[in-house]
RNA sequence: GGCCUCAUCGUCUAAUGGUUAGGACAUUGCCCUUUCAAGGCGAAAAUACGGGUUCAAUUCCCGUUGGGGCUACCA
């Protein structure tokens, strides 16, 4: 049998982190079994459903490398459309399928209609916590007379649609991840399948979808675990192979609460736009909660595909640590081409004015170079290269290196400056010019420091810096002569 | 409150009966070095607690404590 898999997001809002992991293991497991990953979506709350909220689901998991075989895709107009034949894939154009189903369960005997008002519910949930008892629907219009539903029914009430749970026995369920999961039947509440405005709730839903999709795994978050007896039970009733469940443990707070936007931020597109790389984040997100048991750190995409299983993912949830995402980006900048790197930081830096469609490529390479092991995240990128393009005012006082004087500085730069200009435009490369300079420094008696501190000050107006010869490179002999000048009239 | 669930360094985790309890991030020391990074080599840092089972428990069982989730006509 084909392994098909699905993530079922609702449309509420943006893409979760907890979401991104969700629809990550869900696609890993898909595709290591040649299967089929599915993205459906549940906008069966009207209420909760926001606009641009499909949209932005599609594209943050397209961000991260994640495109669905079948489901709501973006086409390239930009337009929401639908791939695959087990469509419709979102739910709001399912609803005639829901009913169907819904009625099947009324005629089988396992479902029945709910008068019941929110007031006399909500009098019956605070009558138990007041009393300590379970709380619950106390099944009040379960067993009401077919005469009774049915002058009921002609007087117009509203009613919503439950199904029938067992008032005995055990539910038991392996899940992939926790393994054997008992649940005592009479617990668990009858809960609303059909809501007054005739949409099903998600319970209904999911398990009509998930067997009319053939899904083979369901890969959730460990918050639907207690509602797992109820979707078991549906799928008896309907006669439906229960397919193979996986909860996994929630992602949490710094504080261990479950991961709120109150303590940072949860959306996938905010790590997009701070310059997080893609394969970072996926290379993170798959290590909360799963470890290949291995020593190696480092994963791409298809070593996941590889070497990802249930029996390594954690049962307890784990925190969302952003200094380890920090280090995951740092290590995929710093393992980028300079041309790679030109290329994911443009946005960035047409953004901040600094480049345009005329900026020679190849300069911009060794001038981005520059940077790639001092950045974390690429929107760092214009602020830590600015000085670069314009020479920022600096104090001439922090061109004094800390064992040197200012008399020698002011002795020193006015000789560099001369030795520098003897240097031809063809040698102007950092290989030529450290082997030059280290040679004219050895000569002339001068200790480094004492001449290429100021040299990386002059030329990046800045007390920390990279190397002076990788920016002079950069800057070209005109510019680099030309700041040393400029050096030289602040010591004045 | 009830139900479910979880428990190894600060964090992410490895080790399932016998290890000096391993790695990574963060912290920190040293080296490299003109600065900042990066890099290299070190350090500190954990089996929640109490009972069992066993020759031997991080590992198995029970309990306690603590955390989390659910407890909606939201997903």
């Amino acid at each position: 049998m084909t392994v098909r898999t699905r993530f079922a997001p609702s449309p509420t809002g943006f893409l979760h982190v907890g979401g991104l992991r969700t629809a990550l293991y869900a696609y890993l497991i898909a595709k290591q079994n040649g299967g089929k990953f599915a993205l459906r979506i549940e906008d069966t709350d009207q209420k909760r459903t926001v606009e641009g909220g499909v949209d932005n689901i599609i594209r943050s998991l397209a961000w991260a490398g994640i495109v669905a075989d079948e489901g709501a895709h973006i086409d390239e107009q930009g337009k929401i459309m639908q791939v695959g034949d087990k469509g419709p894939y979102i739910q709001s154009e399912r609803l005639d399928i829901y009913s169907k189903y819904a009625q099947e369960l009324l005629d089988k005997g396992f479902a029945y209609y709910c008068f019941c008002t929110p007031e006399r519910l909500e009098s019956v949930r605070d009558y138990q916590q007041k009393n300590k008892l379970p709380t619950g629907y106390d099944r009040h219009c379960r067993d009401l007379g077919s005469d009774e539903v049915k002058s009921k029914m002609d007087a117009g009430e509203t009613h919503v649609l439950r199904m029938k749970m067992p008032t005995e026995g055990t539910t038991v369920f392996q899940d992939l991840v926790h393994g054997e999961v008992t649940f005592k039947n009479e617990l668990v509440d009858d809960q609303v399948i059909l809501k007054t405005d005739g949409f099903p709730t998600y319970h209904l839903a999911m398990v009509v979808d998930d067997h009319l999709m053939e899904f083979t795994h369901v890969i959730r978050g460990e918050e639907w675990l207690s509602s797992t007896p109820k979707h078991i039970q549906l799928f008896k009733y309907f006669g439906w192979e229960v397919p193979q469940i996986a909860h996994l443990p929630l992602l949490l707070n710094a504080d261990k609460s479950k991961l709120s936007k109150r303590q940072g931020d949860v959306a996938v597109e905010d790590y997009a736009k701070k310059g997080y790389l893609p394969e970072a984040m996926i290379n993170f997100v798959a290590f909360l909660g799963w470890n290949p048991g291995t020593e190696q750190e480092l994963y791409s995409m298809e070593q996941l595909i590889k070497e990802f299983k249930f029996e390594k993912v954690n049962k307890s949830g784990s925190v969302f640590n952003l200094e380890k995402l920090d280090w995951y980006n740092q290590q995929y900048i710093r393992s980028l081409s300079c041309e790679e790197l030109v290329k994911v930081s443009m946005p960035w830096l047409l953004e901040a004015g600094l480049v345009n469609e005329n900026t020679d490529r190849n300069w911009l390479e060794k001038a981005l170079c520059l940077e790639k092991d001092r950045i974390t995240t690429l929107a760092q990128l214009p602020e830590a290269l600015g000085f670069v393009f314009k020479l920022p005012d600096y104090d001439g006082q922090i061109l004094v290196w800390k064992k040197s004087s200012l008399e020698e500085v002011k002795n020193i730069l006015p000789k560099l400056t001369d030795y520098l200009n003897t240097i031809s435009v063809q040698e102007w490369n950092k290989e030529k010019l450290q082997a030059m300079l280290g040679e004219w420094t050895v000569q002339n008696g001068f200790a480094n420091g004492a001449v290429l501190w100021p040299l990386r000050v002059s030329l990046s107006g800045q007390q920390n810096s990279p190397g002076p010869f990788e920016i002079a490179e950069v800057l070209g002999k005109e510019e680099t002569v030309k700041r040393i000048n400029i050096a030289l009239g602040k010591l004045k």
